[in-house]
DNA sequence: CATGAATGAGAATTCATTCAT
DNA sequence: TATGAATGAATTCTCATTCAT
């Protein structure tokens, strides 16, 4: 059941690795939060040790802890530091439900992108671990799934309202619209990556055929008779 | 013909030590597996310890070697043995839909009591660990997407098609419509429970409105006019 | 340096070998026996468990304790119990110098037969057995040196000197001449064979010719003029 | 972040304890090296524990792992380190053959030097520490053989060549008579010291008479009429 | 700021041996 | 006699963290 090789022991990735040259000063916390970013998305918060993270690195351990106070520390800066998909997605989020000109086609658009933001396999990946260390890091967890899930269908809720107050949708709790089509468009793929890991992301037919259904469904419930 | 001393070393301990009580013989491997069970649910698989299994099952590190090969065949084990809300919950769906004497509401009961089954803490707690484990034990998360969430999607899309077949509904493609219903009625208190772990579970009021909003989305999409 | 694989972890051998079908009562200990010599000689005393003993015999590990009381007993026993390849070599020794005809060549066959009997893998590997436990075990090893070796030079130096008084030797001290013709004879691949574990043995033309040259040597210091 | 509690559930024990003097920073290594040694020479490669080691150096087990990646290399760093005695008697061999004025004398001289190089306990421990381990580590047993005894012999045949060239020997395979040399020499004394372990070394007087035969005997086959 | 050496606790797993059946 | 289940101690090795330079 267990993937090739030894779930229990993992090598110390970086040992192997090219030890960078003396990362010029003031560079290090990068280096570190990418190698550290890197490992934890790969193998956990435990499963990552400080070690592995300096040799990744290629600085030593203690300055690792120079520029983050404790393995927790680092953990949850790297995980709230990572929300560049969102921060870019809002806004074209809000920018296609502006002001459509065929509601179906932007909302398949957006449906699309929406896809595509999500389906990456670092977000994927990230979204595992948070959901993994949820028991042992709830307030992290919590604020993840506000500032970074919830941010999206926050705002996607008041596009639909914009759209329902122009007459092109009917809703009267736009919340509960969004998530439905969240619900509707991601769920199928998503879910599914979150169990298989790894596995060939969908098909660009697919992720098209899952959008357009999506957005068909919405429409019947959501959509001007 | 050994020196002075003992060649092994190793002193036969069991003469001194309390008595424990032995716990009851063929009933360790249960025992165990309640213990491990209850530990990994809670602080994951690298953040359980076989010690700790040991300790709360009461019974000594080695008896529960000797049941199970190693930490990872126990894990497996324990993670797929865990299909009992599925397996309750399959016979569940197919009657309701069975012969639906009031359609709309069969779906809402019936999305009552899936979202009923899915809700549960331990239910909630190993699909956080199976998805936060997916990249240690790809297989493992693989299989477990097949006979837990996956096989009562099939179910489903069955019970759908057989709908469709007497005239009920509308569709063409009863896995997706399947689909579409889970994500409907489950998306929103399931994506929010996988990060907010412990919080309060939705109020029933919640879940009811959930189930009606979710059932009514669908309908709107795959009822018959 | 070490072997390939690793050299402190040992797979429990026994486990894939076919379990034999519950040895017929008494005939366990000898089963046990084999097993154990086999994986004495091959892993050491300390390297080799008593699971596997009885995993490769085919009993429980219970069965091994009702037939010896513990490990040291299981292992001095078998050591002392392997002396068959001297048992054996003894008579070839006396009566090949009974009255020999043409002295130089009786001396060599006797060489060979001596080197034929030395050379074999498990006394080879009983050898370096007994010498790495030497210090676990000083009495064993001692009285192994007594039973085994020393017993040869001790029949080889009567026989010696037998010759001597019939005028076909010269010497004084006959166990010291039995033990050059010993350290003539066999140090050469012995020394080798102890270092060079599963090395190729010697060819049978090279231990001819060190048996030929071990005997000219013996006979330049000891033969008549 | 975390919750309540600590996440990794390690308290930072370095606060509590006695402030042990911290050995003296560079020299650890050398301090694990004479522990690892003695007890290594003493109990065995598996009868002897990194603890242990740890403990009788005075350092911190982890500490041991720092300076030598495992065991297994801790292990053959010393043993293949332990080259002392032969680095010492190597040139008083060649020296005590370079120009002999009495050459019985000078070989006995020779031969006793050589005794009482081997003779010695350390090296006697370490040869049967190689040699019980040489099924577990076998390339370690071929090297240490190839760099210890077999680079006296070796350089032993070199000078007897030499002395051969000058008429004083009459010998056409000068490292056969090497191995003689050394058999007639080594072999009583030492094949016993392998197996009487800790028994009180050969007197003086006992090796001065094995010298005396064993040159006596080799000057017998190889010396000039 | 950066380092290498050090630490105590704890990880998974195996050991020789015994008990109840 | 033979067994399977159980035990406590020990095994190798790794962890997050700190100290002296």
């Amino acid at each position: 059941m267990a993937r090739t090789g030894n779930a229990t022991s993992r090598r110390p990735t970086g040992t192997s690795g090219q030890p960078r040259k003396r990362a010029g000063r003031l560079q290090s916390a990068g280096v570190i939060r990418e190698a550290a970013t890197a490992l934890f998305l790969r193998n956990g918060y435990l499963g990552t040790s400080m070690d592995e993270i300096a040799a990744l690195a290629g600085v030593s351990k203690q300055t690792v802890y120079t520029h983050f106070a404790d393995k927790e520390r680092l953990f949850t800066e790297l995980v709230l530091g990572n929300t560049r998909p969102v921060d870019e997605f809002i806004p074209v989020l809000t920018h296609l439900l502006q002001d459509p000109d065929d509601l179906e086609e932007n909302l398949r658009e957006l449906a699309r992108r929406y896809l595509g933001s999500v389906i990456q396999p670092p977000v994927l990946q990230l979204r595992r671990l948070v959901i993994g260390e949820a028991g042992r890091f709830p307030e992290l967890a919590r604020t993840y799934y506000e500032r970074v899930p919830e941010r999206v269908v926050a705002t996607l809720a008041t596009s639909l309202q914009h759209l329902a107050e122009r007459g092109l949708l009917r809703l009267d709790d736009s919340l509960l619209a969004a998530r439905h089509f969240a619900a509707l468009v991601l769920w199928i793929p998503l879910d599914r990556a979150m169990f298989v890991a790894n596995g060939e992301p969908p098909a660009a037919a697919e992720l098209e055929r899952l959008a357009g259904a999506g957005v068909r469904v919405f429409l019947a419930a959501y959509g001007q008779a």
